[in-house]
DNA sequence: GCTTGACTTAGAGTGCGCTCTACCACCTAT
DNA sequence: ATAGGTGGTAGAGCGCACTCTAAGTCAAGC
């Protein structure tokens, strides 16, 4: 498979895919005569797993650290299963985080529709604080 | 109220808060004699309010425009409700994509535990496809 | 009255994750 | 044989959201 085509398959641009491959995400590809890059299907897989890291807000930097322990073999199996589980305990921090920024949302949104021509001249009055728990936003 | 109060309040940078101020996301704040920014307290309520749309991953852009929309009075009101609406069922598909993401993860994390050696190599390899639902990444 | 330190401005720099450009090589169809 | 499309590399550029620097002002404490 040509990079094109996987391009097409795997919606990243051509540029990404190459770009991944420069900076360690992707093992450096086949060749075919011409200097062309081949891949094989298995590729597909792992780029939809890169892709679940990313959705889930992995750094490139972690990914990198995940794509080098595979390259070393099946002995970094360890390290890899302590980098997801150290990774799914984030997501799920984020994911409460962010379920509890939705109900505030949720409730602001509801004031709104409380208060047309209502005393609400500044909308931002928050009735109730609600925890703003420590957020996974970068520092 | 000074800028290092507020920042130590608020948890932003006064580099930061100086920044908002300056794109628009904040009004412009009162000065004392020397030209320096004094503060109300009530500034907290928006920069909380701010911090929560953030959190939910709305991009500076919009947030401007809610800042604008609130700096144009009450008449905005129903505008203001439109864009958190709008805004709002963003987060719930971004809850929903990464509950799903998360799910993949530990699936993945659960085959890690099965197959201490056994017959896996290739970590990648996904035993469920697993439906790779159209993520909320920007294109 | 002099130092210290928090403040002011404009603007430069940073880190991330791409994204695009320039320019050249190759391959296929007409 | 040539034109167009696809690919290659190196490296520049971009958008976002800060973050920091430089050079100066001002108020308070010793």
């Amino acid at each position: 498979m040509k990079i094109g085509i996987l391009s097409q398959k795997c919606g990243l641009s051509s540029h990404t895919i190459r770009y991944y491959e420069k900076i360690g995400l992707l093992p450096r590809a086949g060749r075919d005569a011409g200097g062309r890059r081949n891949y094989d299907a298995s590729i597909l897989t792992w780029l939809a797993f890169l892709g679940r890291l990313k959705a889930t807000g992995m750094p490139i930097r972690e990914m990198l650290r995940y794509a080098d322990l595979r390259q070393s073999g099946p002995s970094t199996q360890g390290e890899r299963r302590d980098l997801l589980v150290k990774h799914q305990s984030a997501v799920r921090r984020a994911l409460v985080d962010l379920q509890n920024n939705l109900t505030v949302l949720e409730n602001k949104i509801a004031t709104y529709g409380n208060s047309l021509s209502t005393q609400m001249d500044e909308d931002d009055a928050q009735r109730k604080p609600a925890p703003l728990s420590k957020q996974r936003q970068p520092a």
